[in-house]
DNA sequence: GATAAAGTATACATATATGTGAACAGTGTC
DNA sequence: GACACTGTTCACATATATGTATACTTTATC
């Protein structure tokens, strides 16, 4: 089990709803989880994305804790903030 | 040059900002033509991808055409309607 | 346990995506 | 040309994501 997963899990027993949303197969939860991921790969804190992205931290944290749902733009500068880029595929 | 780099084209040259965006790398610009290409290819009208979504056609039109900015959900929705699903990486 | 750094939660304001209906345009068929 | 079908555009209303500031929590270090 990787750190994504562990992570699903602890969210999964804190929170009934996220556990339910996520056996629905909801991924847009994972969404969040996989910003965080890649956020701690690069090394950065909220902060200093927030910088980045000239906002304030409490918006990124919502983002990776509550983006039940998320506009395509916001995810597209998170992942250049974090000098990656988001591909997308209809299949 | 397949259909979708054909419709890309002739996007480009009806319409300045839109080739001026696109050739900035903001490829958002393409999520719509993405999506349009995916219902063509499932042989759906706008109407008919408007009803399973339970909204117009009109809302369908404005996102393959004009959508410079789109709901991860949304995204989600159009492609189930389409019996396909979203792939997200940040790579 | 005091302090600082990082993250979370809340409330309100603002920006913007989407819903909705109507009018109009393009295309093909008769 | 009339008709039906499909798609586009517009305006307004509504829903919701994000901005912003503040307070609170958590964790680590001393």
């Amino acid at each position: 089990m990787d750190d994504l997963d562990k992570y699903i899990e602890k969210r999964k027993s804190k929170s009934p709803k996220f556990a339910q949303n996520y056996e629905k197969g909801y991924e847009q939860f994972k969404i969040g989880a996989l910003l965080k991921e890649a956020r701690l790969e690069a090394g950065l804190t909220q902060e200093q994305v927030a910088n980045k992205l000239k906002t304030g931290k409490s918006a990124i944290s919502r983002i990776e804790n509550h983006a039940e749902d998320i506009r395509l733009s916001t995810l597209v500068n998170y992942a250049q903030a974090l000098g990656k880029s988001l591909k997308l595929e209809v299949a």
